[in-house]
DNA sequence: ATTACATACCTAATTTGCTTAGGTATTATA
DNA sequence: TATAATACCTAAGCAAATTAGGTATGTAAT
């Protein structure tokens, strides 16, 4: 996703949290999404994306429905039921992380 | 770490903004002083922590001081000047992971 | 007309950072 | 005298990336 590995282990919640807001994306449009909030500072790579997709899919959180655009497939997720519950997880478990991190690297926080 | 994998890749940053801010530190020292700090949320495991300090010293970030307390061992670490310089970046990496995963979750700040 | 880039999907080998599960040894507590 | 706490360590395995490919269509540039 970059240079930086601190993203590793943050995939699953970007992708769940971006379909939260955005009702259904495909995996293309994830990548483009992306880069365009975080100004260009995180990348997406499809290596990791493709097979992050899938995993959720398998593991019942995502569901897909195909489309035609200009003659090229689409693949359009979408949360599930079971799905929804797991990213209120993920989303807790990243605040929690972040207010870790925080008062881990920032001294007046302690 | 824990169960959760966000923590994946930011153990180097923890490890150097605590020595940064406490000057030299012993490695279980580490274990007990981050599940303090983070009310007992975080627990680095020693089968991490050894690994990421001696790949810190091996790259030139830390140095090491032997002490004996009590006649046990202990390995008190601290940053050397080259260290100083990666601590700062990490600790930029981790602000801008902070901020960008800030955007990402929460769509009022996009 | 052809090259190059953007769109849109995919996989497989490798690397990396951690977990899990051990190990040694001393001191303090029940 | 057994258990927990202190204090160090390693090695096998797992999981999530990276790296480096692949296919195919549409669009813009030379």
């Amino acid at each position: 996703m970059q240079k930086n590995n601190l993203y590793k282990g943050s995939l699953s919640t970007i992708v769940l949290s971006l379909l939260k807001e955005q009702g259904k994306m495909y995996g293309y449009q994830i990548t483009r999404e992306v880069e365009k909030i975080t100004n260009g500072q995180l990348k997406v790579t499809e290596g990791a994306l493709y097979p992050t997709l899938h995993k959720l899919e398998a593991k019942g959180l995502l569901s897909v429905e195909m489309a035609k655009v200009n003659n090229r497939v689409r693949k359009y997720y979408f949360i599930t039921e079971k799905g929804k519950k797991e990213t209120a997880n993920l989303l807790n478990e990243m605040k929690s992380f972040i207010s870790n991190m925080e008062v881990l690297i920032n001294p007046k926080l302690a």
